[in-house]
DNA sequence: GAGACGCATGACAACGTCGACATATTTTTA
DNA sequence: TAAAAATATGTCGACGTTGTCATGCGTCTC
């Protein structure tokens, strides 16, 4: 492997002078610059990483640790918008998942630190509140779409479920739905809570009685082997008399039920029931006809600033705010009829 | 930093006797043994991979290459699967992300190389022909879901979706569907020449005219920026008066708006129309009520056997089959009925 | 014209680990 | 019981890089 010494042999110079050129110091003649530069692209010079980290024990090298990447497809974006902000600042990732086991996260903290990774993201694809199974291992930490549930606070990003959901109930309210129907999330996801709370609240406060407001169980039980009531609860919900006008959905991925629900009894979307959900996953939100008016999730922001973050915690600078919260934005489409 | 020298003070041996304790090398007392174990334990040493790496040249480090992560939900499985093997075979991955672009590629390639990477793992969203922008660095390579169009052939793993399709088609002439649907995907997919040739090919054989089978384009147009026809295509094919009595999709997705065509002109599913997808992808498959019939993708498989085959190839084994072709697996649920 | 200064470069050590080789101790063998 | 072999441990240097310090040379200042 062609390594600093040999371009310093084929451009004469020390290995030094190679090593300031490569790092942009001062003090190098503009020719002695080109010739070692020329050298460097002759031989397909590439410095090397682990080297430099043993001298300066700097990494430059984040860790982001999954639960259970791709079992869902969400917030998957969480992972690309980290791999755009190390991009864009020269850094590497690396990249584990533990798969929702614990042995496995403690090997996974002490793989990081045997990398000398200088910080970790902890990523949770489900809004949720965890504890970091860290093995005493300790490195600077930012939580993303997850918080920490014992005060040894860790700076978290989150999404603003409660604001989504209000925004979401404000939006039907306004076009004139008075009667709605709620299908919660599975109760063990921090989100379900949340936007339920937001929707009750909202409609409380808007002047709307519990009897307007007509909740009920879409879900269920561990996660990746859920219990899906939806498609019936959507079928009882709307064969009522005095079934509601709309219905909001705890995500996208139920309105597919919903939506299919809705049709099997010959009703009209938006005409006779208006439907929004909550994500924006657009395989499914831009699938449905009509289109689904529904909140978008920040995923992506979440991992840009979840990497910004970490970057401002390793560089040294604390006193940060504990928890961040990112907004949800509203995405108009189709699926909701003014009354 | 603990380091392997105070170890090695604190358990008073040489740190080359710690050094054969880490690796589990012979040839140390099993009370010195335990001694340096204790040390490490007490100091909560971890091994310095950098160091290691600079003294042996082997990073037992794999990358990660991908293209459009997360833009789609798909194929995100095979990197799940890469990592469980580099898991359970004691590898990191380092994964980066092109989001297309090929200047990055090449900075990527170069990345890897700056980190002793030992093979790359190339992997693309949709199962394509491309080439890799390697920018003159040659580490050793597996493609997974494409395959290199030129002639410098690099070891391939991708999905048989000619075997899914035929299956998928011999499926719905078994149960006695004569006149069939079909919607293709987007061109540009690899995929869709194979499994749109298939279906021809196996309905052919059967015994079907041209006739019999109504054939038209679901969707076309750069990847992420596809137009998209399904909805009107399926609503137009269900109206003919002699419509199919079966529709085969290009893949899951596009089922949404199939099901949403055919229940919004009244047809039932799968008694008045049968659908079949393509991909088991569950958010979807799962969701549609009848549950969806499709072909499996192995995407999990391919990224483990291609972390296996990229193993082999770094270790030495040449002369290795250049492509190599998984099976999809025929998922049968509710949505076809028998004639 | 002598010291002070700025610039350009080099020599060398050190980071943490492990391979090669050396040495010391014990056990086996003839 | 001496020589040979096996076991146990240590010394030292090298991997590729960069930080520290030293050196050489030209220019400026008083």
């Amino acid at each position: 492997m062609v390594s600093i010494v040999s371009v310093a042999k084929v451009a004469g110079v020390s290995n030094k002078t190679v090593s300031r050129v490569i790092n942009g110091e001062p003090y190098v003649t503009e020719e002695t610059r080109e010739r070692v530069e020329k050298a460097i692209r002759d031989l397909g010079y590439v410095p090397n990483m682990a080297a430099r980290l043993i001298r300066s024990s700097r990494s430059n090298t984040f860790g982001i640790i999954t639960d259970y990447v791709s079992t869902t497809p969400y917030s998957v974006d969480i992972v690309r918008g980290v791999q755009d902000w190390a991009n864009a600042n020269g850094k590497t990732i690396l990249m584990a998942n533990t798969g929702g086991a614990s042995e496995r996260e403690a090997e996974i903290w002490k793989m990081f630190q045997s990398h000398r990774i200088d910080g970790v993201l902890y990523v949770t694809m489900f809004h949720r509140i965890v504890d970091p199974v860290t093995g005493d291992v300790s490195i600077p930490t930012v939580m993303i779409n997850c918080r920490p549930q014992t005060n040894e606070l860790l700076p978290s990003i989150e999404p603003d479920d409660y604001q989504g959901a209000q925004d979401l109930t404000r939006y039907l309210l306004s076009r004139g739905h008075r009667k709605i129907g709620y299908i919660r999330l599975n109760p063990i996801l921090l989100g379900a809570q949340l936007r339920l709370e937001a929707f009750r609240k909202t409609a409380g406060d808007f002047g709307l009685a519990e009897s307007d407001l007509s909740i009920r169980l879409g879900m269920e039980g561990p996660v990746g082997a859920e219990k899906n009531y939806v498609f019936a609860v959507a079928t009882e919900m709307l064969q009522q008399r005095d079934r509601p006008t709309a219905i909001m959905s705890g995500n996208d991925e139920m309105t597919i039920q919903i939506y299919i629900a809705a049709m099997a009894l010959g009703l009209r979307i938006p005409e006779d029931v208006s439907i929004v959900g909550f994500d924006d996953f657009r395989t499914v939100s831009l699938a449905l006809k009509p289109e689904l008016t529904t909140a978008a999730l920040p995923y992506y922001d979440l991992g840009l600033e979840g990497a910004e973050l970490l970057n401002s915690v390793v560089a040294g600078s604390k006193a940060r705010p504990s928890s961040r919260v990112v907004p949800c934005k509203l995405v108009e489409r189709t699926s909701v009829c003014s009354l």
